[in-house]
DNA sequence: TAAACCTTGACACAAGCTTGGTAAGGTTTG
DNA sequence: CAAACCTTACCAAGCTTGTGTCAAGGTTTA
């Protein structure tokens, strides 16, 4: 076998394997397998893994947004409705972006963030 | 005035009072106040309003998932950094989209199906 | 001033997500 | 065959989301 298994794969890119078969549920990774049904991990899984735990990490956001944004990339009737949706919106004046999408994006950090 | 209340609002959009509020707080509309800070809805709010109940209904999707839609639209990195993660996804075969993404997306109505 | 609105804030609760653990069973290898 | 893996399928704890309701208080208008 040239590829590792669930746990070393766990191992390397900090994932538990109980993350790595919940990832593939999602169709966030998939895996080669076995005939026997062993997952398969190959150095292109590896990256996309630790990418993957950085881009979460690095803006905060969770793996039903990365999910998401696969769908945006698939459905492009979505995507379009979804982008004339947000074409409508009406122009505010600047400083959009720091109250209001806490607590969407960044709720996690609200309650953190009030205690100081 | 020549706007609704948030009471007639809700009443022409199918949303709650309560839910409207919920709505603007996440940045998704965002009605003009009177000086006294009552909401005013426009023409144009009562249209996306509609409109996106239309989106989520339709595509089946949450209001976090629209959040995210117009954050993507917003940060040009993590929209890049996203972008270069789904690229770098190996390419299955086809019928991709049928098991994986039920429980990511369309979770809801798993127990629906599944009751069948 | 009293009724009927509106405001924000809090409590509450069901459903879903994230994550871990554990059980029952197949595979590989010494 | 036994140890040490792997598999899927459940149960569960804790947090988030979506939604209602209620309280305390300001505004508007008759």
């Amino acid at each position: 076998m040239d590829g590792l298994t669930i746990h070393q794969a766990a191992e390397l890119t900090g994932w538990s394997p109980r993350m790595l078969r919940y990832l593939e549920r999602g169709g966030l990774v998939d895996p080669e397998r076995t005939p026997a049904g062993y997952r398969v991990f190959g150095p292109g899984e590896l990256q996309r893994l630790r990418t993957l735990r950085e881009l979460l990490e690095g803006f905060d956001c969770g793996l039903s947004d990365v999910a998401f944004a696969a769908r945006l990339r698939r459905e492009s009737d979505l995507r379009r409705s979804l982008e004339s949706w947000l074409e409508s919106e009406p122009e505010r004046p600047q400083g959009v972006a720091s109250e209001d999408w806490l607590g969407w994006e960044q709720r996690k950090h609200q309650a953190l963030l009030a205690a100081t």
